[in-house]
RNA sequence: GCGGGCAUCGCCAAGCGGUUAAGGCCUCGGAUUGUGGUUCCGAUACGCGUGGGUUCGAAUCCCACUGCCCGCC
């Protein structure tokens, strides 16, 4: 994977005051703009979002799971129809989960080896097994621009011997994964663990960062830990990881943690957040998130955000999202969702525009303070 | 006019003499971070149509009244 010439990072501009760095990430099906947050499509499909939907959102990626998929339709499946890019009718990036978190937040009964993990499917109850090397089979039966490290995500909080021993097994797959993975027109990218220790930390992106990668991920976080220990832990160990290629700070997060992870030089983020609170029926604005049935909206004729500009905004009032969402219309979650992934898009996007412009710490503060005290 | 039945939160409704009157819907709040696709959690009756009575104790038993429902004349 030396060398890869499917793929290029151009740091385009580095913060004077914080980490925050703007980039492009060249891919095989297109540029990425960074800092950039992913939707997630776990099923090959952003849950209530069409890919019109999606396109209007400005989506430059997307993200997808080996686990889900593996198991429906089947990574054979979608191979025969010339992979997730097809298969979806899905031209930009794509980046898939390796499986590694799903199997040990999702499946029950997992049972973990040296060599992979067998688990009972969630709802047939059926045994299925994964490690290193199916996992970067199935990744490449999908085809993804992007592929991701099968890892061992440790719970928080989790003792000091079993974060070692999740750590160290980590690395030992992620040697197998390399060795297994082939596909030259796919990026593989390693995750850092070591839970919420410090020296740990420090060790996995160290061994991490010996691979030639196109971009290494930060993983393990947003799993119920304090907003301060994963800034103080993202802050400890992006600066660890190779500073000319793109960093991913994984499942996070909320437009606070979009802001924080930039400032500590985060570059990419995914969530599925926008999606699943929309179904949930509460949206995010730049003066916190909010709940859609909330009587307050009753009569409100304002769109979602004033400064929105996604479908939603600028064709809805609060009152009538509201009342869809109370009478079950699956048009509010619809609605809710195109304006909760646009609203990270953009508001990330609004980040990029000023790093570039050298006013990311105004940027920075005039978000911040209204942000917390509303959330 | 006579006989019978019913009256418990905005709605439906359990309770049939004994601690703080189930539950559901609605309403109001809150959760959710590499997605188990309308989810999960919490709050809300100082009172059981009204007035008396029996009892240590009554939404629960008795009487009257009021309202609604069903028969009969």
């Amino acid at each position: 994977m030396k060398n890869n010439k499917h793929f290029s990072f151009e740091l385009l501009k580095e913060d004077k005051k914080t980490h925050a760095r703007a980039g492009i990430l060249h891919t095989p099906h297109g540029d990425i703009e960074t800092p950039i947050f992913m939707p997630v499509g776990t099923h090959s499909a952003v849950k209530m979002l069409t890919k019109h939907h999606l396109e209007e959102t400005k989506a430059q990626i997307i993200l997808s799971n080996s686990f889900h998929l593996f198991l429906h339709p089947g990574n054979k499946l979608i191979k025969e129809f010339g992979g997730l890019h097809k298969w979806m009718n899905w031209d930009k990036p794509i980046l898939t989960d390796s499986g590694g978190f799903q199997v040990f937040s999702l499946a029950h009964l997992n049972n973990i080896t040296e060599d992979g993990v067998k688990f009972k499917e969630p709802k047939t109850g059926d045994e299925y097994y994964i490690n290193p090397e199916i996992s970067m089979e199935i990744q490449q039966d999908l085809g993804p621009d992007i592929a991701m490290a099968f890892d061992q995500c440790a719970p928080y909080p989790c003792d000091y011997d079993n974060a070692v021993k999740a750590m160290e097994r980590t690395h030992r797959w992620l040697e197998r994964c390399f060795k297994a993975h082939t596909r030259e027109d796919q990026a593989l990218f390693p995750i850092v663990q070591g839970a919420f220790f410090d020296d740990l930390r420090q060790e996995s992106a160290k061994v991490i960062s010996t691979y030639d990668a196109v971009g290494y991920a930060i993983g393990g976080v947003s799993v119920g830990e304090p907003t301060e220990l994963k800034n103080h832990l993202v802050e400890l160990t992006a600066p660890l990881l190779p500073n000319d290629k793109p960093r991913y700070l994984m499942g996070v997060g909320t437009p606070i943690d979009l802001l924080e992870g930039v400032k500590r030089g985060v570059d990419m983020f995914d969530c599925v957040l926008p999606t699943r609170n929309a179904r949930h029926g509460s949206f995010f604005t730049y003066e916190g998130r909010k709940i859609i049935k909330n009587k307050q909206f009753e009569k409100d004729p304002s769109p979602l955000d004033p400064n929105c500009d996604c479908y939603a905004c600028q064709n809805h009032s609060k009152a009538y999202i509201r009342h869809l969402y109370r009478m079950g219309e699956a048009t509010a979650a619809i609605l809710l969702s195109i304006h909760n992934t646009r609203f990270l898009i953009k508001f990330i996007h609004d980040m990029r525009d000023s790093i570039l412009e050298d006013r990311f710490e105004e940027f920075y503060n005039s978000h911040i303070n209204i942000l917390k005290k509303e959330s």
